[in-house]
RNA sequence: GGAGAGGUGGCAGAGCUGGUUGAAUGCGGCGGUCUCGAAAACCGUUGUGCCCUUUCGCGGGGCACCGAGGGUUCGAAUCCCUCCCUCUCCGCCA
C-alpha cells in the first residue's frame, strides 16, 4: 500500500513513476475525495469533543442534583448529527481505499523501463550450456520412462497439472528441499519456518495477493475464509503482522519450505508438460525483514543466496532484472534468475527475488522502533524462492541426462540421495 | 463437537454496581539526584494512529483506540448482540 501522505504531498512524482508501468492514477478523484475525507473529520471530531465536554457537565450536574435535562436532549441530537458524519466518512474511506488499494508499488529508479519480459534487462549468466551429441530428451519423458514422475496417476488422483513423483523421483525432491533448507540456515544465515498451509484473507490482503486480478489464481476454502498458500510469501511474511519490532532484531532473515497451490487461470495451453507449471508445487522460500536504508544491499544479498544453490547444483543460468511491465504489483524491483532447460532450449524462472520496500509493511502494519528512540518505522520486506523444487527438478533431469536415459545425480546431492545415477 | 473461564498499555496486573480511568499498582525502559564509577535508594518521565495548528524547532490543541465488529445511552474498558482467539475439563483423533 502506497503512503497516502507521499500521494498527498507529491502526486506528481508518484503519478510519473506509476505511469512507468503503465498505470494510470485516479488523482483528481484521489485529491477530491481526501479533501472531503478531511473536511468530514474536522466536523466530526468537534462535535465529538462539544459533546464529551458536556457530558462531563451533565455528570458534575447529578453528582450535585441539578437537573440536566435540557443539556442531554441537545446532546442526543448532536450525537445523531455525529452518527451521520460517522457514515459519510465511513463512505469515503471505502473509495479511497478502493483507489489506494489497487495503485501498486512505484518501481525504484534502477528498474529499466518496459512493456513485457521481452524488455527484462540481463544482469549476468553463470555457467554454459552443456551441448548434446544428441537430441536431448524432455523432464517428462526421461520422468516417465525411469517411472519417477507419473503425471496420469497424479491427474487420476487429483486432476491435470497434479504430479506422482515415485521412487527416487519422490526422493529427489526431498534432497532438494533438505538441501535448499540446509544450505540457506547453516550458510546463510536463515532461520527455518514451517507456517500453516492455509491462510486466512487478511494474510493474502496484506501481502497484496488479492488484489482484483490475483483473486482467481487462488484456492479457496469453500466453508471458511481461508485460501491454500499460493507461496510460503503469504503466510511467512504475515508473521509479524500488527507488530512492533525492536531494531535490534533487525534484519531478520527466514526459509520456508511450503507447498504452493495455484489455479493456474488463463494458463492453459501454456506449459501443459511436465513439472513446470503445476497446481500444487513445492518452494523454498527467503523472506527478509530489514531496515529501510539496508533494502536495497539486501535484495543483493538475497538473489545471491538463490544464485548459490544453481551455482552448488552446477545448473547454468542467468539473473534478469525486470522492467516496469513485467514487475509484479507490490514489488519495486525484482531480479528473476533462470535456469537452463534444455527442452525449451531457453532460460526458464526458477526464481523472483523482490524488494517490495515498505509497501506490504504499510498494509500489514510491521513496524519496528530505532534504538536511538523516536517514531516507529515500517520495516522494508523483500522475498525470493531459494528455489522452486519442482522446476529444480526438471532442470536436473534435463541437464544431467545421460544418452541411455538415465540420470547423474548433481554432486551436491549425492549425499542426500544416497545414489549417484538414477537408471 | 459438549461444558466452563478469560482476552486491558513493552510485560505483569487492577478496574467491569456506566460519568476527572488513556486507564491504579508493580516490573521494565528513559532522564535526574547520590557516587571516583556502578549497584541500591529516591524524584521525574514513559503507547499508537488520525485531524487541526505551528516562527516547521522541539511544540500546542483535539479525536479515536482496553481482542474485532455492531448496538443501548447525554456518556461504555464497564451493559447487550455477533464473531475471533486463549486456557481448563470431557469427547474424538494423528
Amino acid at each position: 500500500m502506497l503512503d497516502i501522505k507521499r500521494l498527498r504531498s507529491e502526486p506528481d512524482e508518484i503519478r510519473r513513476s506509476l505511469e512507468r508501468r503503465g498505470i494510470e492514477v485516479p488523482l483528481d478523484e484521489f485529491i477530491e475525495l481526501d479533501a472531503k475525507r478531511r473536511e468530514l473529520i474536522v466536523e466530526a471530531e468537534e462535535k465529538k469533543a462539544l459533546r464529551n465536554r458536556v457530558s462531563d457537565e451533565i455528570a458534575a450536574a447529578k453528582r450535585s442534583g441539578e437537573d440536566a435535562s435540557g443539556k442531554i436532549q441537545e446532546m442526543k441530537k448532536v450525537g445523531e448529527r455525529i452518527k451521520a458524519l460517522d457514515t459519510l466518512l465511513r463512505d469515503i474511506e471505502r473509495e479511497l481505499d478502493a483507489i489506494v488499494l489497487e495503485l501498486p508499488n512505484p518501481p525504484l529508479a534502477d528498474v529499466p523501463d518496459g512493456c513485457d519480459e521481452t524488455e527484462n534487462r540481463l544482469i549476468r549468466t553463470w555457467g554454459e550450456p552443456r551441448r548434446f551429441d544428441y537430441e536431448p530428451r524432455p523432464h517428462w519423458e526421461l520422468g516417465a520412462r525411469l517411472d519417477i514422475i507419473d503425471q496420469e496417476r497424479g491427474a487420476k488422483v487429483a486432476e491435470s497439472r497434479f504430479t506422482l513423483l515415485k521412487g527416487p523421483g519422490a526422493r529427489l525432491e526431498r534432497s532438494l528441499i533438505s538441501f535448499f533448507l540446509n544450505l540457506h540456515t547453516q550458510e546463510h544465515g536463515y532461520t527455518e519456518l514451517f507456517p500453516p498451509i492455509l491462510v486466512n484473507s487478511d494474510s493474502m490482503q496484506g501481502t497484496g495477493q488479492l488484489s482484483k486480478f490475483a483473486h482467481q489464481e487462488m484456492y479457496r476454502l469453500r466453508d471458511d475464509d481461508l485460501y491454500l498458500n499460493p507461496t510460503a510469501e503469504v503466510p511467512v511474511t504475515n508473521i509479524y503482522r500488527d507488530e512492533m519490532l525492536a531494531e535490534e532484531e533487525l534484519p531478520i532473515s527466514v526459509t520456508a519450505y511450503l507447498p504452493s497451490f495455484r489455479r493456474e487461470a488463463g494458463a492453459a495451453g501454456r506449459d501443459t508438460r511436465g513439472l513446470i507449471r503445476q497446481h500444487q508445487f513445492n518452494k523454498v522460500e527467503l523472506v527478509k525483514f530489514v531496515k529501510p536504508e539496508n533494502s536495497g544491499a539486501e535484495l543483493e544479498r538475497l538473489t545471491a543466496d538463490a544464485e548459490e544453490v544453481l551455482k552448488r547444483l552446477e545448473l547454468p543460468f542467468r539473473t534478469v532484472a525486470l522492467c516496469t511491465g513485467d514487475l509484479g504489483f507490490a514489488s519495486a524491483k525484482t531480479y528473476d534468475l533462470e535456469v537452463w532447460l534444455p527442452s525449451y532450449n531457453d532460460y526458464k524462472e526458477i526464481s523472483s527475488c523482490s524488494n517490495f520496500l515498505d509497501f506490504q509493511a504499510r498494509r500489514l502494519s510491521i513496524r519496528y522502533r530505532p534504538a536511538s528512540g523516536g517514531r516507529p518505522r515500517f520495516v522494508h520486506t523483500l522475498n525470493g524462492s531459494g528455489l522452486a523444487v519442482g522446476r529444480t527438478f526438471a532442470a536436473i533431469i534435463e541437464n544431467y541426462q545421460n544418452e541411455e536415459g538415465t540420470v547423474t545425480v548433481p554432486e551436491a546431492l549425492r549425499h542426500y540421495m544416497g545414489a549417484d545415477m538414477i537408471e
